[in-house]
DNA sequence: TACAATGAGACTAGAATAGTATCATTTGGA
DNA sequence: TCCAAATGATACTATTCTAGTCTCATTGTA
């Protein structure tokens, strides 16, 4: 079964749950891992990561927690994706098309190159803001 | 990094020669694997899945080997991934939203949905027909 | 200083991946 | 009839990935 790691999943429920937050407000990662069934052991590698990514801020210290770094209509369901997998590849040859000796007279190269495209497309428009609103209506 | 798997590639790679051949003619395995650089040991599972899916016809036997079930225009991209993968299901909720608790007032469930969507559609209609043509010009 | 929070990373158990190796079965033809 | 050619079905290994736990260091606030 293709699909993303159950980690990329939980790094869309973090960054959910700040979408949804008033901005600048700050949160515990124990906190979002209450509230979104997320293993506490857990979350720390996951935030460590979309810090990484600069996708959140963090903050030590008492009274700490996390916010996002950037608007929420600034981030997709592709950044973090592409912050916890690597990249987005389909079939290896679309990122390391070196690797492949056949690559040159391959029609199936441009085939997984289109429908990575069309992917991509598709999460690079599903941006936070969009989600977080839809999630306060099924939220209500 | 979200990817295929190396079997399915090879998978590709058959059902390609395949589709490159006149219609009817069978070609045994071996000689695939030779002419598309496949281990040859790894060729048989990848054969006996395609096998299972009916994507092609096995004839064993001096003289035998495989040819596609059934016309190449028939036959896409995505058939060859579901055969080898499984669902193509980009998170796990999109096959068994059962498992998630907070699937009823999750919105990204629906945008991984409507990913998923745009990734089968695009490779549905990458059939070998298409891509066997393609790759005739790109052989020349 | 005490405490609350993140940062970094070691560790485990289990599953998936990639590849190799055997042996059985079927079939055509010498 | 018997051999060789071909697929069918597994068993096996080594490596990497996954999911999760645990511990300790570091930072910042009160
Ligand atoms: S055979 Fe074609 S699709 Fe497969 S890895 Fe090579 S270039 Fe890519
Ligand atoms: S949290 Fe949402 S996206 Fe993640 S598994 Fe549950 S329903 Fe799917």
């Amino acid at each position: 079964m293709i699909s993303i790691s159950r980690e990329t999943d939980y790094a869309c429920r973090v960054i959910l749950h700040l979408g949804m937050l008033p901005v600048g407000q700050r949160v515990t990662a124990q906190e979002i891992a209450r509230q979104r069934i997320v293993p506490r052991a857990l979350i720390r590698r996951v935030v460590t990561r979309l810090g990484a990514a600069k996708l959140v801020t963090t903050t030590r210290g008492s009274g700490g927690g996390l916010a996002l770094a950037r608007p929420a209509s600034e981030i997709s369901l592709r950044d973090v994706v592409e912050a916890m997998e690597g990249a987005i590849a389909l079939n290896t040859c679309v990122i390391y098309p070196r690797e492949c000796p056949l690559v040159k007279a391959c029609p199936v190269h441009e085939a997984w190159t289109n429908a990575r495209v069309a992917l991509v497309r598709e999460l690079s428009q599903a941006t936070f803001d969009k989600l977080a609103a839809r999630g306060q209506m099924l939220g209500a």
